[in-house]
RNA sequence: GGAGAGGUGGCUGAGCGGCUGAAAGCGACGGUUUGCUAAACCGUUGUGGAGACAAAAUCUCUACCCCGGGUUCGAAUCCCGGCCUCUCCGCCA
C-alpha cells in the first residue's frame, strides 16, 4: 500500500501511475474525499474525548471530597453518546479507506518502460547460444511419454486438468533440481534456507498483496479460512510482519522451496498442453528485506542469483524489463527471466524478480530502526530462483537426443545419484 | 477432541475500576569518573493518529497493556466473543 500522505500531496502522480497499471484512477478522488471527511471527524471526536477526560477527572475529585457529582455525570454521559455516534461513522469511513488503499497498486519506478502489455517489455540482456539440432526437437510432453516420466492422463484422473504426475527419473529430476537450486543459493549466494508453512491465513495473504484483489485465483480451505500458498513469498515475507528490525540485521536474504497453488482462473485455454501452466508446481523462491537506499542494487543481484541457476544448467535465457502494463500490482520494478524451450520453439518465463520498495512493508508493517534511531519501512524484494516445471521443460527439450533420451547436465548428476542420461 | 492456566513496554515482571503510558529489575543510549576494561553514580529510553507550523525541530490533544464488542462519568483492571501460548488427558503420521 502507498503512503496516504504521499497520495494527499501527489494525487496526480498517483493517478497517472495507476492508469499505467490499468487500474481505476477514479478511486483516488474518492479516497481523498473520504480521507478529508475522516480527518475532520477524528478532530471532532478527539476534542470530545478530551472534554470527557476532563469531566471524569472532575467527578473523581468531587467523589474524593464526598460531594455530589450527578450533574457532571449526566453531562458526561451525553458527551459519551456523541463520541459513540461519531465513532460509528468514522469506523465506516476507516473501512472504506482501507478498502480503497488496499486496491491501489504500487507506483512504477522511473526507469520502467511505459507500455500496454508484454509486447512493450524491453529485453535487456541475453545469455547462452541457441542450441542447434540435426533433427526436429520434440516438445517435452512427447519426451515425457517416450521416457515414461510424465503421466498426464493419470494426473487428471486423480485431480483434474492442470496437474502434473511425475514418475521415476522424472520425479527424481524434479527433486534434484530444487535441491540443487537451494544449495546454490545458500552456499554461493548467502541466502538462509527456510521451510515455511504452505497454508497461510488471510492477514498474510493481504500483507503480500494477493488479497483482496486476487482472491478468486487462490485455493482456500473453507473450514479454517486458510489459503494454499501461491508462492513461498507469502509465508516468507510475512515472517517478519509487525516486527521492528535493526539496521544491523539488514539485508536479510531468504530462500525457500514450496509447492505453489494457483487456480489460474481466467487463463483457460492458454498453454494447456504439457506442463507450462498448471495448478500446482514447485518453486524455489528468493526473498530479500533490505534498506531502502540499497533496494535497486539488491534487485540486480537477486536477478543475477536467479539467472545463475540457468547458467549452471547451461540453458539459454533472456531478461526482460517489464513495462508498466505488464507489471504486477505490488511491484515497482520487475524483471522476467525467460528460458529457451527448443521443442516449443519459444521462451518461457521461469522467474519474476521484483522490487516492491516499501509497498509490502507498509502492508505487513515491517520496519527497521536506522543508524539515527529513526523508524523506517524496509524494502522487500523477491524472485523465483526458479520455477520448476518450465525449467524442466527447457532442460528436457534442450538436452534431448535423436532417440528421445535426455542428457543430465554435469551440475545435476550428483543430485541424480550419478545418472548421466534419462533413457527409455 | 476434553480439562485447566495464561497473554502487560526490547526482555523479566507488578498492577486487577480513577492519582498508571503503566512500579521494579534487566537491557540499550548519553554523561561523570577511569591509563584501558570493569564497576559505581546521574540522566534518557514505546508506537500510531489528529491538530498547530511553509517545512524540520517542537508543542498540544488523542488512542494503544493480544484482537473485537459491552458495562461505566471513567477500563490494563469488570463482562461477552475471538485468536494465540502453555500444562494435563485422549487421539494420531
Amino acid at each position: 500500500m502507498l503512503d496516504i500522505n504521499f497520495i494527499r500531496n501527489n494525487p496526480d502522480k498517483v493517478k497517472q501511475a495507476i492508469a499505467l497499471k490499468h487500474e481505476n484512477a477514479a478511486s483516488i478522488d474518492q479516497l481523498l474525499e473520504v480521507d478529508t471527511q475522516r480527518r475532520s471527524m477524528i478532530h471532532a471526536c478527539e476534542q470530545l474525548k478530551s472534554k470527557r477526560n476532563e469531566k471524569s477527572k472532575e467527578v473523581r475529585e468531587l467523589k474524593k471530597k464526598g460531594q455530589d457529582a450527578s450533574k457532571i455525570i449526566e453531562e458526561t454521559k451525553k458527551i459519551g453518546d456523541d463520541i459513540k455516534s461519531i465513532e460509528e461513522k468514522q469506523k465506516e469511513l476507516d473501512s472504506q479507506i482501507t478498502n480503497l488503499m488496499l486496491r491501489i497498486p504500487n507506483i512504477p519506478a522511473a526507469d520502467v518502460p511505459i507500455g500496454k502489455d508484454e509486447k512493450d517489455n524491453v529485453i535487456v540482456r541475453a545469455w547462452g547460444q541457441r542450441k542447434t539440432f540435426d533433427f526436429t526437437p520434440l516438445p517435452h510432453w512427447e519426451l515425457g511419454s517416450i521416457l515414461n516420466i510424465l503421466d498426464p492422463e493419470r494426473a487428471s484422473k486423480i485431480s483434474g486438468a492442470g496437474f502434473i504426475l511425475l514418475k521415476g527419473l522424472g520425479a527424481k529430476l524434479e527433486r534434484a533440481l530444487f535441491s540443487f537450486m537451494l544449495d546454490v543459493h545458500t552456499s554461493e549466494h548467502g541466502y538462509t534456507e527456510l521451510f515455511p508453512p504452505f497454508l497461510v491465513n488471510r492477514t498474510s495473504m493481504t500483507g503480500t498483496g494477493q488479497l483482496p484483489k486476487l482472491e478468486e485465483d487462490m485455493y482456500r480451505t473453507a473450514a479454517d479460512d486458510l489459503f494454499l500458498v501461491p508462492t513461498a513469498e507469502v509465508p516468507v515475507t510475512n515472517m517478519h510482519r509487525d516486527e521492528i528490525l535493526s539496521y544491523k540485521d539488514l539485508p536479510i536474504y531468504y530462500t525457500a522451496y514450496s509447492p505453489c497453488f494457483r487456480r489460474e482462473a481466467g487463463s483457460y485455454g492458454k498453454d494447456t498442453r504439457g506442463i507450462i501452466r498448471v495448478h500446482q508446481f514447485n518453486k524455489v523462491e528468493l526473498v530479500k528485506l533490505v534498506k531502502p537506499e540499497t533496494s535497486y542494487d539488491e534487485l540486480e543481484s537477486l536477478l543475477g542469483n536467479a539467472a545463475k541457476i540457468l547458467q549452471l544448467l547451461g540453458l539459454e535465457y533472456r531478461v526482460a524489463k517489464l513495462s508498466t502494463g505488464d507489471m504486477s500490482f505490488a511491484a515497482a520494478k520487475c524483471y522476467d527471466i525467460e528460458v529457451w524451450a527448443p521443442g516449443l520453439n519459444k521462451f518461457l518465463e521461469v522467474s519474476s524478480c521484483s522490487n516492491f520498495e516499501d509497498f509490502q512493508a507498509r502492508r505487513t508493517n515491517i520496519r527497521f530502526r536506522d543508524e539515527d534511531g529513526k523508524l523506517r519501512f524496509v524494502h522487500t524484494l523477491n524472485g523465483s530462483g526458479l520455477a520448476l516445471p518450465r525449467t524442466v521443460i527447457a532442460l528436457l527439450e534442450t538436452y534431448q537426443q535423436k532417440d528421445g533420451s535426455v542428457i543430465i547436465p554435469d551440475v545435476l548428476q550428483h543430485y541424480m545419484s550419478g545418472i548421466k542420461v534419462i533413457a527409455k
